[in-house]
DNA sequence: TATTGTTATACTCTATAACTATA
DNA sequence: TATAGTTATAGAGTATAACAATA
């Protein structure tokens, strides 16, 4: 009565990925609902936040490349640009090539704002996988990466069925 | 100039965990957004599918359980049954044993929407991981149930740092 | 015409506070 | 007193539609 199950690139099947789906939904709840304390002592929202780590994280950010970014419509993310700027943390300026966009930039205190949170964030989430391996973490990254392409491909890139 | 690293259960950095956590924000984002369409169609809301799949699974549940299972509060829980109650896919009925509580339970539409919706989450997840393995895949569960852990631990059940 | 940004508006998600009924 | 549920209210997140300025 000894079984050996030795199982080589075996495709998911919806068993094996359903109890993930909930499993992310619920970790992605506590964490946000971890990080609330720390956005409302900066006086940021959490939509605020993501707004002004893109803005950190682009090149040359405008208000279009910021919501593509985010998979957000420009109407949001501008919201979330008016609160950043009243708060003085980030910048707009109008492009001298195109007059018609706007060049997004974190003043001094947004960088020193972003740096803080984003830091709260890491050191939550990594004592949160204290217990976990690097080679699962590795392998956790490589799932959300397949997935992310294939959820983020555009409608004429996905192969339609057989 | 040969460099052979071999990690075994090293433990996770900031530098490991902070990709990861850009690629689940975006895998929600994408794979709500493609929800979207599916819970318009059924006449429903997010929230309201998440509380008609919690009462689904639940043996007994009251508005209270299926709050503490989503980790919300209960008048958020609450306006979400008043619609799927509305809608005629969940009933309400007061509790013999106890006249404060509210034993909420599909009704047969309810089921249906609920299965409907639940199996095109499982499709559009399936095929989104479909060229990961199931080793990956179990990691990733893995990771995820252990955060999870860590995150919705009571305050009092962690360890105080040293 | 198409694109960038903006304003106006509406709906959903969520929480806190205050209340009712029951335990 | 404490708990289950509800109502009232408000803030945040998001989208669509309509518009101005520029390309």
């Amino acid at each position: 009565m000894v079984e050996v199950a030795v199982l080589v690139r075996a495709k998911p099947t919806a068993r094996s990925v359903l109890p993930l789906v909930e499993l992310v939904r619920e970790v992605l709840r506590a964490s946000l609902q971890r990080m609330d304390p720390v956005l409302a002592k900066e006086g940021i929202t959490k939509g605020q936040f993501w707004a002004l780590h893109t803005v950190s994280s682009l090149e040359a950010a405008s208000l279009s490349t910021v919501a593509r970014n985010l998979g957000l419509t420009t109407p949001t993310v501008c919201a979330n640009i008016d609160g950043l700027e009243a708060a003085g943390l980030v910048r707009r300026a109008r492009s001298e090539r195109d007059r018609r966009s706007v060049e997004l930039s974190l003043t001094p205190r947004g960088r020193k704002v972003e740096a803080r949170v984003w830091d709260h964030i890491a050191r939550l989430m990594t004592e949160a996988a204290g217990d976990v391996s690097d080679a699962d973490l590795a392998a956790s990254q490589r799932v959300f990466e397949k997935i992310t392409a294939r959820l983020t491909a555009p409608a004429g890139t996905r192969r339609r069925a057989a």
